[in-house]
DNA sequence: CTTAACGAGCGGTGATGGCC
DNA sequence: GGCCATCACCGCTCGTTAAG
């Protein structure tokens, strides 16, 4: 289903694609970048036990790689991410990048999860020194946090469709909570009063098991 | 997975010049 | 002289990447 196109205009599509793709592979149309007389790099059939492809050979031409391997810009982590990450270590520890990004930032890959650590800690050992650049690095825990904040965002958020809200009698300063899937494995919970606002980050595992399943369905809707 | 090098971007700070 | 704006330099932070 393409928006704006029908079954005919998709049809035709595939046909068109389907004959270039043909052409390129008997040789008629040039790979852009490449010159076949000039390119140092040759494409071979490889057939072994191990490896059944394509497999590029030559040698990487240094004044060239700037041009064909641009370093990707670097997507500055929210402190969203950084708190997933930190639930994500407390329950697998260090080292386990793969299940943090796998269930807690799952925005992030295993290798920036590991780079990020990396900077983590390095900032927890020079801790101390002082004259140092606020970083996020510096939010250690994910606790409960009381604000007095009543910023639009954050009741846009509490009362966003996949919040789930329910009446409270832990204090007569909460008339209400609000629950939000926050990632794969955590939630977040906001107390709101009058004038009192509360926010915290769990891990799913705190709920009972009725509750999870409703984070759950929460989730799965969000995701939808 | 860990570690270190690299580079981009940002913020702090001092120098400089214009204005009152 | 005091204040403010602008600019350049430098150090720091942090994401990417490659090597081990």
């Amino acid at each position: 289903m393409i928006p704006g196109k029908s079954v005919v205009d998709v049809i035709r599509q595939y046909k068109e694609l389907e004959v270039d793709v043909c052409n390129i592979e008997a040789g008629l149309i040039p790979v852009p970048g490449y010159s076949t007389a000039t390119s140092p790099f040759t494409l071979d059939w490889v057939n072994t036990p191990s490896y059944d492809g394509f497999k590029v050979s030559g040698k990487r031409s240094s004044s060239v790689r700037p041009h064909e391997h641009e370093r990707k810009k670097g997507v500055p982590w929210t402190e969203e991410e950084h708190k997933l990450f930190l639930l994500g270590l407390k329950k697998y520890g260090k080292g386990d990048w793969r299940n943090i990004s796998r269930n807690f930032v799952i925005t992030r890959t295993p290798t920036q999860v590991a780079s990020h650590a990396q900077k983590y800690f390095i900032r927890q050992l020079s801790g101390g020194k002082d004259k140092r650049r606020a970083s996020i690095h510096d939010i250690t825990t994910v606790n409960l946090t009381e604000t007095t904040t009543t910023s639009s965002e954050d009741t846009n958020r509490s009362t966003s469709p996949h919040a789930l809200s329910v009446a409270t009698t832990l204090s007569p300063a909460h008339e209400r909570v609000f629950m939000t899937p926050y990632g794969a494995n955590s939630f977040e919970v906001k107390m709101q009063g009058q004038n009192l606002h509360k926010s915290a980050l769990y891990e799913s595992s705190y709920l009972g098991p009725q509750t999870q399943n409703m984070v759950f369905q929460m989730q799965q809707s969000s995701q939808h």
